[in-house]
DNA sequence: TATGAATGAGTCTTCATTCAT
DNA sequence: AATGAATGAAGACTCATTCAT
């Protein structure tokens, strides 16, 4: 979070602003950039702009991001570190949702992760895709991919199969694909449980079926 | 700086037509575009350099095309015509290759339309979701799942079973997201059999199993 | 004077503008600059100032000036290669001034290089200097003193007296020295005979003085 | 940022009375501005980077310099006094140096002066000089001159002759631009015997040759 | 039809300075 | 006296687009 100052001057690290003041400031920026991406677009979207809509100077902005895309990368960080964690979670389940298989529980995290907002997530990935960031958005899908190949693996003496990373690379993106599809074609079929169901059968039936039984077999 | 028939010159024959001509300067405008994208990235995308690259005027670009996203938009086009083109063919298959189950041979084709200049493509489908023509994106796929929904209906009633509407979406998508995700995370699969294997497991196993057999039923 | 794109850019060379009107061009942003410089100081001269002022836009001002300091440079390099031509020229003396010194002629001639336009001349010198470019500066001088230098060594055979390294350097940076010194002070001696004997004698005393006779010696 | 007496902390003795506590923080930002000059140039000389490198706040720094001009007046009054006082004393010399002429013993000092730091005085001059504040360079080489005039109508009666108002303006700012030129050029002669025996050379044949005698007699 | 110089609105970014704490 | 976050005016520079030739 910490920016690096400008090009010509020396280095120095921007002093982290104490939290309480500085939190709120920071909110505010995502707030206002949210707000005008899911309204007028990426064009939309200058510093001088989201600073007046966040009711702070430019200058004050500067103070928390080195540059204007530095507010999209902390903004998609946040967002798919959110994402992440709730379908890590979803995997796990029994606790929260016992009787849902961790497949379900996953697709049902993935689909709520892209659920509301979803202009805004949709120009906050097209941003982050423009400014060739896109392994921001690779990353936490390779992770869980490796997540899920982990828990296989630890389980494999449990009578659980591995699965070929072939597999599980397609699965992943399968899905993944499959919502994003969905939130960028605006899909009538999104918060729709028959979305979800053919999801989990996509799932289930390619060798990713941890039920809950087998996977209570790893402790997940 | 643009190598062009000298003004003074005699200009007797013109060996190109007029209308070969128009194409090669269009074909020069995107090779160009092509080319700075490639090596440069989408923020090295403007009018001026393309038309300095494509040893045209500005002014002669603009003849061609009505602002800069016309120049993105009618390559897109023509890629994903193309695209679109041959998985549609690969799904009537059997021209060609008759002994090629039709969901292989469109797999095929999608991963081949997503095959070479790998770079360039990505940034093209960076570029134009960046510039909020993901449409663009997903007509051709949407046209696909038409397509194929289209004669499994016309060949239902020669006990080809039809297939929900979701189950198409998700099928579609789901190809199309895996192979795009391979492209974008630069994937050490693709270019694999593995990959089209699995993929086409992926579709045959939820009913879009179109064997040279039933499809023969439909006049594919 | 072709100066490189933007960073950002790809690496094109500015087309070199068509003679007659870019010359009238460029002419104007040098007196908007020079006019700028002289009432109102380093500090006001800035891009959009000097577009306006030379009744072009700024875009036209950066087709033929890379960025702020080309300006200055391209000033420079225009005032000082005319005043060494014209000490070089004194140097040679004869024509023009037969029965003058040319240690006078020189020393004449650089009094008259920063005669008119002084507040415009300091300006710039300072421009210069602070911009980390006074080897600008130094160069001519050091030119200078390679070309006494030159033809002293071209007569030593014929009874000129060489001149060490250091005392050229001495004198000639005295000069300039004294000469800077009076415009950068607005001294009252600044055109006066008194000045222009003194400095004459300075380096008259001093081992330069190549009087008319001596020099004829070696065909200056 | 700034290692200060915590607040919290018992503050009972004050070993740095008031007085020499803002002598250092003067000293703090001096030094800093001097490093900052140094190493990164005038375009990095901020008051933002010159009170996080003193280790006080912008604030403080503004409470002992009215604006950033302010710090590099100061600066450059101080160095030139010092300059300014090691010549005039060296005029006098016989105290510490009996046997050294005061051309020699001065123009020593003048090297002396503009020795060490050369980057940074080269910086210093030439920020000075750009912020339009030349004359704080020419008034100590001014009141060198008006101080040796002064000593030599004072001795005036004593057989030592005046010596004219050009003669002593070109000699002094020969003087001054030579060893300046020596310092911008980074010249090779600087620190060299070489170079102090020509300039004592030059001052001396002119008329400024205030052999220890002669000075004497004016009880220099 | 082609040319390419000119345009200028639009953005990013910096940094001197203030002022509430 | 010190702090340092906040301010916002100012300025450099880009690039899509036009239009006279």
């Amino acid at each position: 979070m910490a920016v690096r100052s400008s090009r010509q001057g020396i280095d120095f690290i921007r002093t982290t602003p104490r939290q309480s003041r500085s939190k709120a400031t920071v909110e505010a920026i995502f707030e206002a950039s949210a707000r005008i991406l899911q309204r007028h677009g990426v064009s939309a979207f200058n510093t001088n702009a989201v600073a007046a809509l966040a009711g702070v100077s430019v200058g004050t902005l500067y103070q928390y991001f080195g540059d204007k895309d530095a507010i999209l990368i902390a903004m998609a960080r946040r967002e798919l570190d959110e994402a992440l964690a709730s379908v890590v979670s979803g995997l796990r389940s029994k606790r929260g949702a016992p009787d849902v298989e961790p497949a379900r529980a996953a697709v049902r995290a993935v689909l709520k992760a892209f659920g509301g907002r979803q202009r805004f997530r949709k120009v906050l990935i097209e941003t982050l895709i423009a400014r060739g960031m896109s392994e921001e958005l690779s990353r936490p899908v390779e992770l869980v991919a490796q997540a899920i190949a982990g828990r296989l693996r630890e389980g494999a003496d449990n009578g659980v199969s591995e699965i070929s990373a072939v597999r599980l690379f397609v699965l992943t993106r399968a899905v993944i694909g499959v919502v994003r599809a969905a939130v960028m074609e605006q899909s009538e079929f999104l918060d729709t449980q028959l979305l979800e169901d053919e999801l989990v059968a996509l799932v289930a039936e390619r060798g990713v079926a941890l039920t809950p039984a087998r996977v209570s077999a790893f402790g997940g």
